[in-house]
DNA sequence: CTGGGGAAGGGGCCC
DNA sequence: AGGGCCCCTTCCCCA
């Protein structure tokens, strides 16, 4: 069983609950969109203690409901509120149950979900197949009170497993692409598999970056799109442009408080402001000499500290 | 030669 | 997703 607590809400695989008596169309992608379907407000709940029945049982998949229709891909619903009180199984051989608990585990996604062995496996748990016709989850959902092992007249609402996209490495169903993607790129925290992390390189230089994000603002320091509107010098980006047209005005808005000394760059400032220490900021760890700037103190490692050089 | 200033590049974060 | 901003860094020039 796979625990999504890390995740973040909308980046959780999404298992999708359709309220309808037609049989399951394998065939057709799942719709795991967010948005709110009309047919399935959640405001039409009458009240959030569910009792759930899946049973397989049947041609077609399904899960018995005693409220209209518990969404919890729903953008407005709080996952915390509207947690089913209740899930029990019915008419499932101990492999469903097991098939039940991998995709209702990441549907109703709580790790309080305990799972059950899988078929086959060395330790076995108790035959559950019969109990009351009812078949119930060894561990339910914590803090909800009702546990009644008898459900109510169940409402039939059809549940479809196909996900519209899936991790092909292990498995993981998102319901948009961007939410693959973003699996598949970065992981999230709880996954068990092991991709390696997927980089975005530059045609011109072959950077690389963690995100495409990072990438588009590499491509600007080769298109250049901001160029100044007197002297016509091309910069990547906006406020660069900004400094470079101080340069033509003179305006220097960063004054040092020490003297009386301006400058057109923040930065150039804080580097001045450096030289009024007797301490500076950048200090040879090995003759204790200080410089105001990085570049001052490895340029006097690689050349001037004596102890460096020796 | 050294230190400081000017200009610019670029990653990361926040909105 | 994109812009703005912060911060650090680098390169070049000059006194």
């Amino acid at each position: 069983m796979e625990s999504y607590k890390s995740c973040p809400l909308k980046k959780r695989p999404v298992f999708y609950v359709e309220e309808s008596p037609a049989p399951v169309d394998f065939d057709q992608p799942q719709d795991l969109s967010l948005k709110r379907k009309a047919d399935h407000d959640i405001s039409t709940v009458p009240h959030k203690r569910n009792n759930f029945v899946l049973d397989l049982s049947s041609t077609s998949s399904t899960i018995s409901s005693t409220s209209p229709v518990y969404r919890p891909d729903s953008p407005d619903s709080s996952f915390e509120s509207e947690q089913p009180s209740n899930i029990h199984l019915r008419g499932l051989n101990q492999s469903e149950i097991f098939n039940f608990y991998q995709t209702a585990g990441s549907f109703f996604n709580y790790q309080h979900l305990t799972p059950p062995s899988s078929p086959g496996s060395s330790s076995e748990p108790e035959d559950l197949s019969v109990r009351n016709g009812f078949i119930p989850l060894p561990v339910l959902f914590h803090g909800f009170g009702d546990y009644s092992m008898e459900p109510e007249t169940p409402k039939i609402i059809k549940v479809k497993d196909t996900p519209r996209f899936k991790c092909e490495k292990c498995g993981k169903c998102y319901s948009t692409s961007t939410g693959l993607q973003k699996h598949e790129q970065f992981h999230c925290p709880a996954a068990d598999c092991n991709q390696v992390k997927k980089t975005f390189s530059c045609d011109k230089c072959d950077r690389t970056y963690n995100s495409m994000g990072a990438l588009k603002m590499h491509i600007r320091t080769h298109t250049l799109p901001c160029k100044c509107p007197i002297c016509g010098k091309a910069f990547s980006r906006p406020w660069l442009l900004q400094g470079h047209i101080r340069t033509h005005t003179g305006e220097k808005p960063f004054q040092c408080k020490q003297c009386d000394r301006a400058f057109a760059d923040r930065s150039n400032l804080r580097a001045h402001e450096q030289t009024h220490f007797d301490v500076k900021k950048y200090v040879c760890n090995l003759c204790d000499k200080s410089f105001s700037r990085m570049s001052l103190l490895n340029k006097h490692q690689a050349t001037n500290c004596q102890i460096c050089v020796v």
